[in-house]
Formats: structure tokens, sequence, C-alpha cells
RNA sequence: CGGGGAAUAGCGCAGCCUGGUAGCGCGUUCGGUUCGGGACCGAAAGGCCCCGGGUUCAAAUCCCGGUUCCCCGACCA
């Protein structure tokens, strides 16, 4: 591509609306524009490095025996509404009436699509196993749309579903898209992490998502330091506590009065105890049922893992105003001992030997206060969200706690669909079963953010290879004679040699011309100009090193390919 | 949805408090001098000052209403 042709866009200033630097890299680079809040143009440049990865996909789709087919964007409610997602996916979905009043949805996911298609289709068990996958965009109205084209209401993903006869089926098809998925990500250049993730109360089977670390990244992950336990926060274990000998006796609970007492922090420093030796009681809602939850004042309930562990559809923290009738006193002075509605506890409540709680009086504490004596829990579980240095539930090593950005989810679905929408087989005994089914999804949008994320410094993108919009980008200093002309053979011979090149043509003061190709970040530049031409040379230089070296006209293109291929090399 | 901020030239912003007919930097166009890390001189183009209403001799500026965008909290690739 010749620059002066190019529609690259570039901006000297960050745009002031963009808040991460692969937001703000993307719009400087003249990768993207935002249309409305979520909504994006990808122009020509951004475009490239979203085809190369999907370009990945595919090759690792099909590798894992993947079909690609072409679902439709457009749904009939029916279809939603026989699986049940019309009710249960909410405003999250984008729906649409057409011309006669039938309610439409634009496709958020495709799950029921791809039953419809397969249950019409699937008889016998020598179908299966079956991989069929998508690239294409997706429609979610999120609430809040940010940081980009890393969380849009309209975005590129990768769907992918498989359908298995029996379990060890789909424990083969998921082992196969986790290593594919592994692939995709580990060729991407990117530094990541599969981690385990929530499910659900549905279901109960297993979940990976694919974490890109990095700071900026919406969600929290816990990974062992010693180990190789990884998991989302909202899912991660925490090894129980070690036994909590009492030392001497702990006298009876003594009530406090504690007037504008409220928060934790406010009771650890009225007392002048550390806010782990507070117990922090709360109330929850889950399946019409109201109960109880105490943890240590320095921990947080983790409401994911309420949910699961108690086996419940849903939980919600009971509304403020409905505490006292409940627990006889206002949020802030709710307290275990006698509690009248079921209290459960975090594990980690038992390492308090002799604490504070709410008295359940308005503005009252009772200090001396000890879990097995003065409340007795009906039963204590995991039920806290995970902080730096918690024990590894593995290994007892400790956990950190890092930022990641979720581009890939594998998920092993079982018969959710099959069953509610009867796609169905004959298995070898004659006997009708679900198919048992795993979804998997890759953010491509996400994926090329993310990899910003990771590969950029002050001046720029520092694009790994294999998803560089271009690989060279040929810079002559001068647009006119011996010097233009050296750089037109060596864009030629270099596109000859099979490499994406871009040649800067334009008119520009050479400081221009280093800035933008920093900017958009391809990883090899080759300069020609009289200096250069008077030893008979060009100057190539490495993006991600700064490395660089005269080399012999007649020996450019060798050495372009060389470097390529060892930057390519897998060493990250 | 709740809370906070913003809307003025393609981009980044000032002007608003204290009304008087719109400005700076970058970019763009033309001419010239420059030419290895975003040059310099000269000339020029470019504005429903978010929209609607009100106050006033006069509104970017004050008042009322609305819209849009951005940021912080519950979802997901």
């Amino acid at each position: 591509m010749r620059y002066s042709r190019a529609l690259i866009p570039t901006l000297k200033e960050t745009p002031a609306d963009a808040e991460v630097v692969s937001h703000q890299l993307m719009l400087r680079a003249g990768m993207i524009r935002q249309l409305s809040p979520g909504v994006y143009s990808f122009l020509p440049l951004g475009l490239r490095t979203i085809r190369k990865i999907e370009r990945i996909i595919r090759e690792e789709m099909d590798a894992a025996d993947g079909q690609e087919v072409e679902l439709p964007i457009v749904h009939p409610a029916e279809l939603w509404m026989e699986s049940g997602r019309w009710e249960r996916m909410g405003p999250e979905l984008l729906r649409f009436k057409d011309r006669r009043g039938r309610d439409a949805v634009l496709a958020a996911t495709n799950e029921e699509v791809i039953t419809d298609l397969v249950r019409r289709e699937l008889r016998s068990w020598r179908q299966l196993p079956l991989h069929l996958y998508q690239i294409r965009v997706k429609y979610r109205d999120e609430i809040r749309p940010r940081f980009g084209v890393m969380r849009g209401r309209e975005f590129t993903m990768e769907d992918g579903y498989t359908f298995d006869a029996d379990e060890a089926g789909l424990e083969a098809s998921y082992q196969k898209l986790y290593r594919a998925y592994s692939n995709v990500f580990r060729r991407c250049g990117l530094e990541f992490r599969a981690v385990e993730a929530d499910t659900g109360a549905i279901g109960g089977s297993s979940s990976h998502e694919f974490m890109v670390l990095a700071d900026s990244g919406e969600d929290a992950v816990a990974i062992c330091t010693a180990c190789e336990y990884a998991a989302n926060v909202e899912k991660a274990a925490i090894a129980p506590p070690p036994p909590s000998p009492r030392d001497g006796e702990v006298p009876a609970p003594e009530r406090v009065a504690t007037p504008g007492v409220r928060s934790v922090d406010d009771v650890a420093r009225f007392f002048g105890v550390p806010a782990s030796r507070v117990l922090k009681t709360l109330l929850f809602e889950g399946d019409g049922r109201v109960f109880a939850v105490v943890v240590r004042g320095d921990h947080e309930v983790n409401e994911v893992k309420l949910r699961t562990a108690l086996g419940l559809a849903t939980v919600a923290p009971v509304a403020e105003e409905r505490v006292p009738a409940i627990a006889g006193a206002k949020v802030g002075s709710i307290g275990p001992v006698g509690l009248p509605v079921e209290t459960i506890a975090d594990a980690w409540v038992s390492t308090v030997t002799d604490g504070i709680a709410g008295a359940r009086v308005d503005d009252h504490h009772l200090k001396h206060v000890v879990p097995g004596r003065d409340f007795s829990p009906t039963r204590t579980l995991d039920l806290r969200t995970a902080v730096d240095g918690d024990p590894c539930p593995r290994c007892g090593g400790a956990l950190a706690i890092r930022r990641g950005i979720e581009v890939g989810h594998i998920f092993k679905l079982g018969t959710k669909y099959s069953e509610a929408m009867r796609c169905t087989f004959l298995d070898a005994n004659g006997v009708e079963r679900p198919a048992i089914m795993g979804t998997y999804g890759i953010g491509v949008g996400r994926t090329m953010a993310a990899a910003i994320e990771q590969n950029h410094d002050k001046d720029g993108i520092i694009w790994p290879v294999p998803i560089a919009p271009y690989h060279v980008t040929v810079l002559p200093l001068a647009t006119t004679g011996e010097v233009m002309a050296r750089a037109e053979r060596l864009y030629d011979d270099l596109r000859a040699a099979g490499h994406d090149v871009l040649l800067d043509d334009r008119d520009e003061r050479p400081g221009g011309k280093f800035k933008d190709a920093d900017l958009i970040g391809i990883p090899i530049r080759v300069v020609v100009s009289d200096k250069t031409l008077k030893q008979g040379a060009a100057e190539v230089k490495v993006r991600r090193t700064g490395e660089v070296r005269m080399v012999p006209l007649d020996e450019a293109v060798a050495e372009v390919g060389r470097l390529l291929a060892a930057l390519s090399a897998p060493t990250r």
C-alpha cells in the first residue's frame, strides 16, 4: 500500500474521551472511529489487524475440526422465548419489531439458532461429534460501553458450538477447544491465562475464561504463585483457615452503646481493634427465602460464590428498609447473636476468637462475641472474595490478584439448550438422547485491544508480527530521484517476498514519517535516504527493540525476512 | 438506572463568573525557505458557540426545558 493513497488519519493529540491506552492508540493510529456509544467503524488499518486475527482463529478452529457457518443476525423472538432467554436476558438483548409488529432480536449470541439448526439435521450418534463456528457481529445493549472497542454494544465475536453424544465426548471437545483457543491467543502475541470461571447455578459444569493480564482489565483474577491454579475472583476458592486456638477465657458478650457507628471501619476505630476482629452480618434473599451471612470485617461476601454454594438461582441483598423488620435493628447494628433467621458463616469467621458484632439494637454493638459459643451458623462455607495473599485451595500457596481482560470463554453447556429445544439423536442402543453441548467465544476486537494493551510504548503500538496490519514500512526520505526509485524497488521486492508492505511515499518531513511509523506500530522499518544510498544500503530498524542496522540494498529483503521470522518466534 | 462532568473550527482547548457581534495551538489550502525524529516565514479557508424557549437594545455568556457525549457503581467476548 502507498501511504499517500491510504486512509490512515493519525492524530498527534490524544482524544479527550479515550481512557485506556489501547483506545487512545487505536484512535490516534487511525484504526477506529466512534459512531455512537459502543459502536465503532473500523478504518482500513484497523480492519487489517481484525482480518489477521480472524484468519488465525479460522486456522485454529479448522484444525480443531471446526466447520465455519454463517448464522443470521436477525432472529425471531419465538426462538428466544423457546429457550427462555427472551425473559432472562433482560434489556441487554437488543429487540425490535418488524413492519408486521413481530418481535425480533439482534444476535447477542447464537445458542438458540445453532440448536435450532442442528436439531433439524441431527438424527444419529454417528453424526457426532460436531463443531460449528462463525465469526460475526454481535449486539449487546451494554449498560455502559467503555474503553473503545473493549466493551462495545456491537462487536465481532467468534462463536463456536460443539455437540457430543456423551460426557466423555464433551470433555474431549472441550479439551480440543481449550488447546485451540490457547493457540489463537499465543499466536496473537498475548500473555494470557486460562482461568476457572463461574458457570452460574445452572449446569454446574466447567468453564474457563482466557484472560490477558493487563492493569486496565475489567476483571480480577486470582492466580496461585506456587501452583497452576487460576480463577476469576468471582469464583476463586480459598483454602480454609488454620485452626485458631483460643487464648484464655473470653468473657461473655457485653453490650456497648455506639452512637453513629455504622461501618466496619467505624466499629474498628471505635473499639480500637483491626477490622479482622469485627463480624460483619448481611441479610440476603435468594429464591424467596431470607438468610444472614457472616464474614470477617476485612472480607467481602462474594455473591456469585454464595449463589453457587447454596445452589440458588438468584441472590440479592435485602433492601435496607426491610432490614429492621427482619433483624430487629437497622443496617449497621445487626449481628448474628440471637438472629431469628438462618445464619451462614464464611469459613474464615472461625479465626475471630473474640469479636465485635452488631447487637441487634440500634446504635449498639456487642464485644467478646465468640462464633460457635454465642451463635451457631447452620452452615460454614467458602463465601468470600479472595484477596491478595489468601491461601490457594489446591496447594495452600499465596494467591495473587491481578487484573485481566477476558478475550475468550469456553463453557461446557451440557443439555441446557438441547433439552429445552429438543435437539436429540438416537444413540447406539436406539435410545433418544439430547445432544451434549459446549459453547465457545472469542472477542475479536477485544483481542486486538488487549494486544495493544500489552504491546505498546510511549511512541505508539508495537504490533506482534502475526497481527500487524503491515509487516514492513519503507520510508524514502525523499519522494523523487534515486532515493524514491530505490524505495520503490524495495517495496516491490518485499511484496514479492510475501510481506505486507506500506510505502510511505508522502511528501512529509522525515520526522513526521518516523512518528507515524512508530505510532501505527509496524514491526520493521526500512529507511532509504541519500545518506544510506551513499553506502549502497538501507537502514533497517526493529520497532520492538529499537535495534538499527545498515544493510546492503541487495540484502535488505533477506534481512527483513530474517528479522520477521525472529520476531514471530514464540519467545514470549 | 443512580451519581459526577462536558458540549465553542477537523482535533485539543480558552472565552461564560462580570452580556457588546468569537479566539489560541495543532491540522488543512496556497506561496516561499527548509529536509534523519512531528521546521520556519507570509497569506487564506474553515463556526446554527448542542437544540428549543425566555430575559435584554443586545446572549457563546444570564434563566428554564430538552438532547447528546464522557467518567464512577450492578453484566459479558
